[in-house]
DNA sequence: GTTAATATGATAATCGTTATCAAATTAGGT
DNA sequence: ACCTAATTTGATAACGATTATCATATTAAC
């Protein structure tokens, strides 16, 4: 009745993969990349549907991080960092993406909540501005 | 001395696009269909030149959507809503893009800006979510 | 071990965007 | 108005990420 779960040599190098990047980012490509050479390999197509699989089951999170870039992956699931929302600094300067962990964004949550009904993904959206660092550099250089 | 501002037809076709879409979100191919036919019309490629310009200028917004999607672009400048920090809602099921006019959350502004040293860019940042409409229908449906 | 269902991967196709470059347009002298 | 140099345009090629296609390989189930 159920739809049986078919496991492949691809499926385990996939996860595999996973385990080892928890909580970093990753493209299609870098999972091509890695095992690219390897004796065992996962075609590029396997690994777009394999993770489209997983982001659908909700295991992997998938961003979009603007400009010409490809999609970023991240897993999340089986309690690596999963429900513990964060959220994501993308630096428009430098181009560093933070992970921030803050309770008082929460409060962002349960506002957009309570006052426009929204539903917030925080694992989803990823806040766009300028770092620290590239702030300080700024003032370094002067007024204009 | 100060770089000459060159003036030709496609631009101001351009300008007058702008002007009528007062707010809206539009691609560049929506651009092109819009003049397409018509006796003037301004080539693709003008049109991606011309709008990266603008961007860079602040008069024109470009944003990212997720998915296959082209990135959208948006005229904020001259006294349109410029200013006015405004921040996007976009819904993931109805697919949706919602301005929101918040002060509270400028304050999320603030706290990015004092506690983590990011300049938060509001009129770039999307927000990802599920809209109060979806919401309710997910309800009605009942638990699952 | 045989068969039917499913997964894989090389490759073509697609789509948005950028690069190329000859031809057209513009600005600034004269 | 005319000439020239600088700039802009647009058709098209190139590109990069992703998806579709489909013959072949692998898997599960009996």
């Amino acid at each position: 009745m159920q739809k049986a779960s078919y496991k492949t040599k691809q499926q385990d190098l996939l996860i595999s993969y996973l385990k080892a990047t928890q909580g970093r980012h990753f493209t299609a490509d870098d999972v091509r990349l890695y095992f690219d050479g390897k004796d065992v390999s996962i075609g590029i197509a396997t690994i777009y549907r394999q993770l489209e699989k997983l982001v659908s089951e909700g295991v992997v999170q998938k961003y979009f991080l603007g400009e010409q870039t490809a999609a970023c992956f991240e897993y999340t699931g089986d309690g690596c960092n999963a429900g513990e929302k964060h959220f994501h600094l993308k630096c428009e300067k430098c181009g560093k993406l933070v992970h921030l962990e803050c309770d008082d964004l929460k409060e962002v949550c349960s506002h957009l909540k309570q006052e426009h009904g929204f539903s917030l993904d925080s694992l989803r959206t990823v806040f766009y501005g300028v770092c620290s660092e590239c702030s300080d550099e700024e003032k370094m250089k002067g007024g204009r």
